[in-house]
DNA sequence: GTGTGTGAAAGTATTCACAGCC
DNA sequence: GGCTGTGAATACTTTCACACAC
């Protein structure tokens, strides 16, 4: 009764956590560091020792009392709890200053994340190289999404258009949606949909800054 | 003891929504509507009624019964709510394709945020225009930031240069950093610090992909 | 002794449900 | 009748504290 089926039964704060855990082990895994105790984890990415042990034994027991854990074996099970065991294609959608600079951003390939192709309704960038092979004109969008299968599509269009993109990636199946226009996104249909949102985060940081 | 010496109080969860919930409002104002109810609303940003009365609850009384909200009213509560009935100052350091295409947002100013200034590491683009006038070299930093009140830093530098370029804000007293570099920062000078992360929010995707 | 794994306790956040006002 | 504002109830998250394994 380990890793795998009782995924729903994991908090939803857990899982950003553990891309955090797993990020700090790469670094101290690249500087040698073989074993780890939670209270140093904690401290090097700001939090409870008592939180990294719970949100990791959602998944299995992975530590060795007295010891810590093993940094090699505790990045191996990161991976597959998240689902990094495996590749996932991704599209981008809108080919701008922020589409380009995450389709050069070296992570993605890293950790198993395949940009499979790049769309933009402007017809002067089809066919230029933005960073994922030559831009693909957005009218093609249905045609490739049914040759290929597309796990995750990530928006970076003027606001304007990103609904409408978005509801056609989930209209024609694409699971999973990490949208970067200034719109609250919303589906009827069963989607996963992260937003992330420039304004917001100013906007908090205005709140806090105004105390 | 309405809306300003008690921010103490305000549940972390509210702020953010509190962006969105503006965001809806200045749509819904854009569209002529005058007058909007909680249920409207929630319907809009897909969450529940109560919550949003509840969120509006911490900072005073702005509907009215048996009518709902006055959307122009409402507008103006949560700007200053939010701090955003005056203007910050920002800078933004990198001025790679991530930077740039954050200096070319408009909600950015139209919100109050003012890009006094870009600044990069590398020789080669010093001078240029990258949507915040001309790049300043990072060996400047100090100095600018001692001619200049800066409020927000914006931090889209490679990771290897983000942790001391974010330790250097926060030693010149920048009291607040939005840190788009992918590396969880800390600080122990008291900063109030935000973290955008691409991979966090991939994995978080495959994690759910994944079940 | 050291440090994990985990029930129990404390702390936060969301949702309900209804009194009170329009 | 309709809709807000809010205490009370529920649900979720984090932290504590300790039995147990090394």
């Amino acid at each position: 009764m380990s890793q795998s089926s009782r995924k729903q039964a994991i908090p939803t704060a857990t899982v950003p956590r553990l891309s955090q855990y797993l990020r700090k082990l790469q670094e101290v895994q690249s500087r040698g560091t073989t074993t780890i105790s939670s209270r140093l984890m904690a401290d090097e990415v700001g939090t409870n020792p008592a939180q990294i042990r719970k949100d990791l034994s959602y998944f299995g027991e992975f530590g060795i009392r007295g010891v810590g854990y093993d940094v090699d074996r505790l990045i191996t099970e990161l991976k597959k709890c998240l689902g990094l065991n495996r590749s996932w294609n991704v599209i981008i959608i809108g080919s701008g200053k922020l589409g380009t600079a995450l389709a050069l951003y070296r992570g993605f390939q890293k950790q198993g994340f395949n940009l499979i192709g790049m769309f933009d309704a402007d017809a002067k960038v089809i066919g230029k190289d933005r960073g994922a092979g030559p831009v693909l004109p957005i009218t093609g969008l249905e045609k490739f999404l049914s040759e290929n299968k597309v796990h995750i599509a990530v928006v970076t269009t003027p606001s304007a258009a990103a609904q409408e993109v978005i509801d056609r990636v989930v209209a024609a199946g694409v699971p999973s949606v990490l949208n970067f226009a200034p719109i609250r996104a919303a589906s009827d249909q069963p989607v996963i949909l992260r937003q992330v949102d420039l304004s917001t985060e100013l906007m908090t940081l205005s709140f806090y800054l105004d105390k």
